[in-house]
RNA sequence: GCCCACGUAGCUCAGUAGGUAGAGCACAUCAUUGGUAAUGAUGUGGUCACCGGUUCAAUUCCGGUCGUGGGCUCCA
């Protein structure tokens, strides 16, 4: 039966991703028809919809896009059918020269195959294409076009750059009204907008150079909540915290290879003919506390865990909010292990990931396993080993995971995690590597029962990934509305008038003494205004203190979002918050 | 870095077909002491991102730089 559904599913999904495959035919015969000299690039079906790549020295404009819209409406309108023809190479490679589409011709140029398919719509739009397509122009229901953004050809630096238009197609109106609506959602919830308004951070890019975020008070303390709570989980699993510089000699990373092969992406300074480096990442740091003394196989694994920042150079194109930095922090941990003791290690730290994902409140985790690349340093048999025991770890802790052939890092094989947030978009967090490149660089060893020197393994694991990142996330995916053992400020108090502001003041002192963070709001506003907003500031908690409380020794609670609860017994509540 | 769009007060945004700018919110002061999402009045605040060019005159036109946004590529 399971099985009959996931099939299905994926019939579902084969057909979506054939009607969008369609949909962009139809965006690219539209855009032909009003621009002739428009030279064609690829249109595939992708995750969320399709996209065709145009070559026309005039940029697209908005309207543009309103206009193709409409031509393709005609398109669907006329329902004109989707005709398969099949060609040699040679004669594909004719047609597409009398239709002066170059990159066709590249295109044709790399297919092995001996017969060429190309499809047909209207009276002469011919595109190569190996299908499959609906039968006809008419079936698609529902469509929009999106965005017009820039592509290189085959995704290549130095090739030309495209114009690229995005779209998305579903079957029904419907179902593209509530994609539509989510990217609006999603809109509202972006972490950039939300840490301004809620004022967790900023970047002060013309003052202190972009890439670089400032925490305001209130997100510093939502970074020092998840800090301290990084910590406590850390020390109870029996990792060591460390703490190491920011920056260190160059030779170090000499020594780690990070100075050839990482270059381009750090921070060098030389002060009195010594260079250093700022650092990029953690590892060589850690190392060096291993290595500063003789280690047996009885204090293995050793696991240190750093809240670590990092500096890395990234091109500016790439920088994003909190998402994308150039100085961020990892919580980062190395773990030195015999090679029998790595897939208890992998499958404590797949534990650890669970656990830590559900108390920030993420339910859904999705595993991928990145395997051997073409360019890898240690041996293949040591490559295979570290691939079955991290495949064995997932299996036996019966995770569903994907794999990416050739996409582990040149030192070792790597577990990607990736957390579904409220909106159902997915966050690169946690990842775990086996590195088998460090402790031979660096000549690690142990000495084993019988007195032998060994290598140990690593890995190299983060929960979060960076705090930055993942804090953006929690922002988009309560869409700011913390909860209340995150949120900055939990309760604030507003006495009506002004002689309610001693009881008000005295209640406050009772939830500061039990730990909680609170406010008073005292301004002379009126009671609507304060709680107006508080709610836009999003604080869990709202006490409203008047005559009526004062005289009964009670609070009145309004929580966030859902209004008033009515009066409390001022203990009673706090049993309440500290409960949870 | 590359392609496109954009850059006006702390925030959100109007505006000037070339004659040095305006609203709401925020902030300040005063009045108001209010019972669960905006009390009223007055006021402060801008070398219109930066540099250069064209012009009698540039926030407006042109060029460059920096930055932001959507992508490509890359990634925590």
């Amino acid at each position: 039966m399971a099985e009959k559904i996931i099939e299905f599913v994926a019939e579902k999904i084969m057909d979506l991703s054939t009607l969008r495959h369609s949909c962009s035919h139809i965006l690219a015969q539209a855009v032909k028809e009003i621009w002739p000299e428009t030279k064609l690039g690829i249109g595939p079906s992708i995750e969320e919809g399709f996209y065709y790549d145009f070559d026309r020295p005039e940029p697209f404009t908005d309207q543009d896009l309103v206009r193709i819209e409409e031509r393709m409406q005609q398109i669907i309108d006329q329902n004109e059918p989707f005709i398969r023809e099949e060609f040699t190479k040679e004669e594909a490679m004719k047609l597409f020269k009398r239709l002066k589409e170059g990159y066709k011709l590249e295109l044709i140029d790399e297919i092995e195959d001996e017969r060429i398919t190309v499809y047909k719509t209207g009276e002469n739009f011919i595109d190569l294409c190996k299908g499959p397509h609906v039968e006809s122009t008419g079936k698609i229901k529902a469509f929009k076009l999106l965005t017009v953004a820039g592509a290189y050809w085959h995704g290549i630096e130095t090739n030309p750059m495209l114009q690229r238009i995005y779209g998305t197609c579903f079957e029904a109106k419907r179902e593209l009204d509530d994609y539509l609506k989510n990217l609006e959602e999603a809109k509202k919830r972006d972490h950039r907008k939300l840490g301004l308004s809620l004022d967790l951070f900023n970047f002060y890019y013309g003052e202190a150079g972009t890439g670089l975020v400032f925490y305001h008070p209130k997100g510093a303390i939502l970074r020092t909540i998840i800090e301290d709570y990084l910590k406590r989980e850390h020390l109870r699993r029996g990792y060591q915290l460390v703490i190491t510089p920011h920056i260190m000699q160059a030779s170090l990373w000499k020594t780690s290879g990070h100075y050839d092969y990482y270059r381009e992406n750090m921070y060098t300074l030389k002060i009195e003919a010594q260079e250093f480096v700022l650092k990029p990442m953690n590892c060589p740091g850690h190392i060096l506390i291993y290595k500063s003394k003789i280690r047996s196989w009885k204090s293995l694994p050793l696991r240190y865990f750093e809240l670590g920042t990092v500096y890395r150079y990234e091109k500016s194109g790439v920088l994003h909010g909190l998402l994308r930095l150039r100085g961020f922090t990892q919580d980062d941990s190395h773990i030195f292990c015999l090679e029998e003791q790595l897939k208890d290690e992998i499958k404590g730290i797949l534990d650890f990931v669970l656990e830590v994902m559900s108390d920030f409140g993420f339910g859904e985790l999705v595993f991928e396993l990145s395997t051997r690349p073409k360019k890898f340093l240690g041996s293949l048999e040591i490559w295979e080993r570290a691939e079955d025991i991290l495949t064995e770890s997932l299996k036996e802790k019966e995770f569903s995971f994907k794999i990416n052939p050739g996409e582990g890092a040149f030192y070792g094989p790597k577990i990607d995690i990736k957390l579904k947030d409220a909106l159902k978009r997915l966050w690169q967090c946690a990842t775990i590597q086996c590195d088998f490149a460090l402790p031979e660089k660096f000549d690690l060893g142990f000495i084993d029962s019988k007195g032998e020197r060994k290598r140990p393994v690593m890995l190299h694991r983060v929960i979060l990934g960076s705090l930055e990142r993942f804090i953006g996330c929690l922002i988009e995916h309560y869409g700011g509305n913390l909860p209340l053992w995150l949120a900055p400020l939990q309760i604030v108090i507003i006495p009506i008038k002004t002689e309610h502001a001693r009881y008000a003041s005295e209640i406050k002192e009772r939830f500061t003494a039990e730990g909680l963070r609170v406010d008073l709001d005292c301004r002379n506003e009126t009671l609507e205004k304060r709680i107006r907003d508080s709610e836009l500031e999003k604080i869990p908690y709202l006490l409203v203190i008047g005559e009526k409380e004062m005289g009964e020794k009670k609070i009145s609670v309004r929580k966030r979002k859902e209004g008033n609860l009515g009066s409390m017994d001022i203990e009673e509540f706090i049993k309440r918050l500290t409960k949870i």
